[in-house]
DNA sequence: GTGAAAGCGCTAACAA
DNA sequence: TTGTTAGCGCTTTCAC
């Protein structure tokens, strides 16, 4: 195909050896063979096969990224801050989604071997039996808000539950009493994370208050009818707390076309801090997740697990904390 | 480092021809031995090495996607709809970002060479040179939305001068006479093309309307600045047209903050459809890009001519249409 | 300082 | 049906 370091060996009349050499800056070569090398390597517009180079080396210099979904700002926040931490350390990131069923996600896992030196595996669904399965031994793995680990490898998350638990303090200083909750989906740890928060802030801070949970399944469309049936009922909460962003502008835009209004009638909080949550009227008050911090910080992880790939499983957790956001829709 | 193909051979006590073949489903092998063959493999964990695949077969199933930034839903929808395309036919991708200058692009072109069979371009910056310096040749290329190929690629790309001209028409439908524009950065082939749809329509559709254009560069702030430059004005525009969304809601935020209402005051119209368009107050007018689509029409051609990549070179540039979204703030 | 040659893990003729 | 062997493009001892 290309043009390969046999070619420039032969038309600078020297060996691979040498070719080689110069392609990685090892000294021992004289300045004169360098130079002409060089030049020989430009004239023939050479570029050397990575491929190869990562056969040879052991060494791709590539991470992974195994994502649960490729959909929104969240995903591709969390792409922004891996690859912003991989370029400062010479690194590509090859991503895939693991869609489908488990069954996917394990030929996923599986396509990664020999094409990169660590993965980062965010994935609310898989669990550690999966992954032990089917990741090549030795692998440098870090996972991502998830709770699959059970201890078994590094992490890093955001420290969900408490970050729910300062929300529902803020509402309850806020004054608001009967504080409800949108719950996400059933089998998402992040979200299971958030309703412990709520749940236990209302026991310890609002005594007396009694648990209101909707269901919901982070979808706007989840939040609308959440919304909807609220504004049905005579006897409404005090307070709205949705599990997510997008659910809670959907209760938002549900309530107010049934002539609720927002935070007069009933108060609203979300969590994510999404781009809309700042554009919405009122805006939303929220929880900052450091998506993009999330990400650097699992690539920093994961680089220094690929340095000393033999220090035995590291399976320390790490946890980032996440900010309240007050704006207009908290009352 | 893991277990390879003569480790299995050796246990299986065949030759590593035969895992091969198994590996690559041959039918040439007996049931028996094959399924010998996979128990092994089972109990030893094997997982074949992509990487040393690739250099065998010349064929990654990678194709590398070269991006001019990471940042926000243009590129979280590109990426979706590439990789939606991708995984159907089995591939993976290896996003880049060109992030700096000419210099770390051209690294990251370079990078690119034996780890994928085909590259997707999307670079407002680089340029057709940039390219056929640093790829390496016969590597088949997509580019998109991009003027830089100059004929001499295949590309995919949004009809943006079209979609411009349209916005201006139905402005002009809508009664408004004195119609503005913001700009984009002065350097990206798409921003050129919007300006030039709404000047061909000015001429065309408002005849003696002259040109009132504020430079912008996609930014927020930058729309922020022509909002607050035209609520000091005693004689403002009857409807004010941004080249993204972005601007037009900066606009919006400061014409709203200055007393100024849209549409009553001056109408507003935007282009891309970000998510954000739709939950603005009032909704933003605007023209809807099928980014996702765009992207899996990239790899759908490169696909194609990595299938035969000695047909030459394909300069073929597909358009797609954009599609006018009309909300509430054209009045 | 330079070259010859073995090997990275796999595939694919070619033989048997 | 199965095994032997020569690469794929590169790195890296080990001699010279």
């Amino acid at each position: 195909m290309g043009v390969t370091i046999k070619d420039v060996a032969r038309a600078a009349q020297v060996s691979v050896a040498s070719v080689s050499r110069v392609l990685n800056g090892h000294a021992t070569v004289t300045q004169e063979t360098r130079d002409h090398i060089l030049a020989v390597m430009k004239q023939l517009r050479y570029v050397p096969h990575e491929g190869a180079r990562s056969l040879s080396t052991n060494l791709t210099n590539m991470v992974g990224v195994l994502l649960p979904d490729l959909y929104g700002e969240f995903f591709s926040e969390m792409i922004r801050g891996i690859d912003g931490a991989a370029r400062l350390r010479g690194l590509h990131i090859l991503v895939a989604s693991l869609h489908g069923g488990a069954e996917e996600a394990a030929a996923a896992i599986r396509t990664m071997r020999g094409r990169v030196d660590g993965l980062i595996v965010m994935s609310p669904h898989v669990d550690a039996d999966l992954l032990a399965q089917n990741l090549p031994e030795h692998l440098p793995v870090v996972l991502v808000n998830s709770g699959a680990g059970g201890g078994a490898y590094a992490s890093v998350s955001i420290d969900n539950y408490s970050a729910a638990y300062a929300m529902v303090r803020h509402l309850a200083a806020c004054g608001h009493r009967a504080i409800a909750f949108i719950t996400g989906p059933a089998d998402n740890h992040e979200a299971l994370e958030r309703l412990r928060g709520y749940r236990a802030a209302l026991a310890d801070l609002v005594p007396g208050a009694k648990e209101i949970v909707y269901e919901g399944d982070f979808s706007e469309q989840s939040g609308t009818r959440v919304g909807a049936a609220l504004a049905k009922k005579r006897k409404r909460p005090d307070a709205l707390f949705a599990a997510n962003d997008m659910m809670a502008v959907g209760a938002q835009i549900a309530l107010q076309q049934a002539g609720i209004a927002v935070p007069r009638d009933i108060a609203l909080a979300g969590f994510d801090d999404i781009p809309v949550a700042r554009y919405v009227t009122p805006a939303l008050t929220t929880v900052r997740v450091p998506i993009a911090e999330l990400g650097a910080q699992a690539l920093a992880r994961l680089t220094q697990r690929i340095g000393h790939a033999d220090t035995g499983i590291d399976s320390t957790a790490a946890t980032l904390d996440a900010q309240l956001v007050v704006r207009a829709s908290s009352g």
